[in-house]
DNA sequence: ACAACCGGGACCTCCCGTTTTT
DNA sequence: AAAAACGGGAGGTCCCGGTTGT
């Protein structure tokens, strides 16, 4: 896993700097005072920034929660496994090599995250999006990794199969939010990766 | 597949009689003036009942569009397989059973249902919900012709799977609302059924 | 002309005094800051209403100089003529009965709206929409009293010719900001009156 | 009708020709990508020139859509009319001369420069002043074939009522974008050409 | 009682002038 | 010197809870 840091200009390095903590600020303040109760100026103070900067960097309230930068990251580590790996086995790796990495502050926000996003009815709201997104997003390495067109049926069900096993981690995870996310996932992708070939 | 209508009342007939009648009006009407341009009201008039009637079928305008009778059928029809089929086998079977005798009517409807449900923000703020309802709900039959416990982890990945690939043929149906819904979820499960065994 | 006061409740008229209120003083601040100097939010309190009840009132701040409550009158006032009175003739004396009767502060009013309207772009912007629609407004009461169809083109072209002339009046008032408006649009008026029969 | 390129020079026809390239470009670029998304380097790419040249032809953007070519042209024709014309008269035939030569292509650039005025924003904000600007224009030629003073205000009002003419037929070009341009400004000014004697 | 009205405040967009990076 | 980021502030929409006119 290279890092990242190391291949962008200052700027960039400040600009996923201002990123982290508006983020962190406004979990902290929506865990201390409730999502709803905790206004954009309010984040924007408490991150040191105006109001017209964090809308910069995230064009709604909701997308402080929904955003991560974990989709890009996945999708470079996806093409990085080795090639022997089949289509499932290397999603499964690149999500041990993400989840596995977490910090414990990671993992806080990360829990703390999905109790918003399965609470926050605005939230939930935007839940449909974000998993066909992501299934979108998946296609396309999926596809490309097995040798298949983009437009392959199989490769869709596959996508969304393993979308759907994350939810069902997600449902867990909010009955047990001490639950190991990590683990979670990749039980069910072992699961998955037996039987789902492309 | 055995005559539903002969194992219940007269009187629960009149009931799911009304009920269709309320949620093809609403349908219809949602396709005339748009959802949220229609009113309880209006839809309570069109169908010749009173405002306080369709209250007593529908805890909100969103149920109308979200609550479909098929769940209970599905776990009827799931049970009544035969007892060689595994769980993903007899899901497929029992699905075909519902979906494929759609009449053009209920075709229609399903797909107004589709449209309207991922694009009304209040609809799909609450598809999440329906999505994790049933795969609860599926976790179940799927424990007991399996012969596993309602806790084994990986029924709850089996039915997450399969809830996600119907997101994925949700997601094709809401590109190209003609697509053969029917179809579409059975090829889904068939390429589930080969790789995912209990 | 008929008291329209004693046709209305007493909610209503606190409306029209408020209306009047913010408007007399939104004028006011422009001429003293200037229109695009002057925010909303100084309007609401010198007008000791609320921002939201600004907007409430006048849907953007561009039409509390745009927004005026002669269309409905002038139509009323139209309708009310004498029938030998051919069409351009009636809305002559419509024009006039309005026109001329405005008070010192109406004048006044009057002139710097036609002064702001023609210096701010922003509301310069509008104007188009404001004459294609007073147009169309003239449409309908013209044909009326032609007893021609509104779909009738000599009557659209009686209405932009009567319009086509208010503009030009505008022009002379830009110009020579003390010119009498009422003398000048009944001028222009009583000049088509004589050719412009429909 | 004289032949206009005769009594003008070589290099005076070349710069015709880049102007009439710009613009005709610029109009099929707004066509296809939208105005406001349509650069100035885009449209001076697709003419062939510079930047630098875009500007030394139209001083902004807006004045592509705004400016034409045809009211010096409107001139010329209007004092080449019979002396037995009267003003209206003698304007109507001039503007036939014109409208009624276009070409195909001249009519598409026509009509799409009505649709592009009267629907983008910063274009609307400046038709009162081409209005305005078009009616000081008529009031010399008028006043000079009608004998009268160029402060009379007889003859603003003329000018005002036809160009309001015009507007109502732009109004109607933008309902209906296939009708006939010049057939309609020659229905309305022989409509007003039979009341408006100056 | 009932609906209309209002104050308050959050969300979000846009623009302009200034500072910082490159 | 050009490009990007930022602060500040205005415009506009929406919703909630309380008040007031009918």
């Amino acid at each position: 896993m290279p890092d990242l840091h190391t291949l962008i200009g200052l700027r960039e390095q400040k600009r996923q700097r201002t990123y982290n903590s508006i983020q962190s600020h406004a979990l902290r303040l929506f865990r201390e005072r409730g999502y709803s109760a905790t206004s954009v100026t309010e984040i924007a103070a408490a991150s040191g920034i105006s109001e017209a900067t964090f809308y910069r960097y995230f064009p709604t309230k909701e997308d402080v929660v929904l955003q991560d930068s974990y989709d890009p990251m996945l999708l470079v580590l996806f093409d990085a496994q080795p090639q022997e790996l089949n289509p499932v086995q290397a999603l499964r790796a690149a999500f041990q090599q993400i989840l596995g990495n977490f910090s414990e502050v990671e993992k806080q926000d990360q829990k703390e995250r999905i109790a918003l996003v399965t609470s926050e009815p605005k939230l939930r709201a935007r839940i449909l999006d974000q998993i066909t997104d992501t299934i979108q997003l998946l296609v396309e390495p999926l596809a490309k990794r097995s040798g298949r067109s983009t437009d392959d049926f199989a490769v869709l069900t596959v996508a969304g199969a393993i979308m759907g096993a994350c939810v069902a981690v997600i449902g867990v995870m909010k009955e047990d939010p001490n639950a190991d996310l990590a683990a979670l996932v990749d039980k069910a992708l072992a699961q998955l990766e037996a039987g789902l070939v492309l």
